[in-house]
DNA sequence: CGATATTTGATATGGTCCATAACAATTATC
DNA sequence: GATAATTGTTATGGACCATATCAAATATCG
């Protein structure tokens, strides 16, 4: 949940409400005991199965990049960085979605891990100039044939090659249009 | 070679700098000031792509929910006691992915709206049947005709019938199998 | 039967991510 | 030159996730 809202605080403990109560039981016929439980329409709710395959190709992208500690986030900062030097960390932030105060401890792990590098701009020397070191170079060149080989092949014999490219284009639109 | 890798006209050039560090002048110049950063294979980036559109699906669902109060989370607790009464906490929880602890505060959440309630098993009096109070029922009947009016809708004019029910069962795959 | 192990809901706690306010240094604006 | 805006940063709080632990109830097994 991604805006702010109402918290579960709630720091009640509910007693018994007299509404909607129901014999334990009574209800206790209905369920099969040990059995699986049915998904139901939940299946098919957007949100919800896009959840769980998000943290699924998550999940297996910190394994396929375990051996250069590269969560996803890293891993986009990395790449952008790459595509554009030169910006700072506004700019390569706010269009990854990361607000630029949570930017600054992900950019000391990775220049610490001297990945990349801050410059003080000439122009403006309140900013910081984004470049890769590089090691930076070379550790984003192997996530990347790590990516490729393990992780995005993993999908293509998954869903084939077409439906793959499918499926991405239609998240992009969602994450774009919606 | 799935992704579109290399085929980088990396018009860069690696400067002396013993670690990688160059001076600011020499990056300032390729930088073009104000305009927007390239994507690159950041936009055909799975996890990429998918984290970003999980958020923009979440925000809309939460908007079209704001009269009922109900986060994707919650909608789906009451969406799967509703289809499995009589089942006990750790059962939904762990079906839904989320861990006991966790689903404490939740559920007190839910309880002390009066959408759900605990009731104590008589077979086994260590656990706590849920079901949904009656105000709970009428509540998630409200809350499926928004989501389907308002949010799958969305979808449907976004990508079509056909394209939607794709989608979704591609993610279900992935979610699944990945 | 009774001692031990397991399960269930719950609490406490820490970590990570996300969001807002505020600040010093620098630059832009007038 | 005074004021406003921007950049990187710190501090802080909230939401979400994960682990350890506990009491009560149940299961297991000698």
């Amino acid at each position: 949940m991604t805006v702010s809202r109402a918290a579960e605080k709630s720091s009640e403990k509910p007693a018994d409400s007299a509404k909607g109560r129901k014999d334990a039981a009574e209800v206790q016929g209905q369920g099969a005991a040990g059995e699986a439980l049915q998904l139901g329409e939940l299946s098919e709710q957007l949100g919800y199965v896009l959840k769980r395959a998000q943290l699924k190709v998550f999940e297996n992208f910190l394994r396929c990049m375990a051996s250069l500690q590269l969560t996803p986030a890293q891993f986009s900062v990395l790449l952008l960085v790459e595509k554009n030097p030169g910006r700072n960390q506004t700019e390569i932030a706010s269009t990854l979605g990361i607000l630029r105060p949570n930017f600054v401890a992900m950019l000391d792990n990775l220049e610490s891990r001297d990945l990349c590098a801050r410059i003080r701009s000439t122009n403006d020397r309140r900013s910081h100039i984004l470049v890769l070191t590089d090691k930076g170079k070379a550790v984003l060149a192997r996530a990347k044939k790590l990516v490729a080989t393990k992780h995005e092949a993993r999908l293509n014999e998954l869903l084939g090659q077409a439906n793959r490219e499918a499926l991405i284009a239609m998240l992009a639109k969602v994450a774009s249009e919606f």
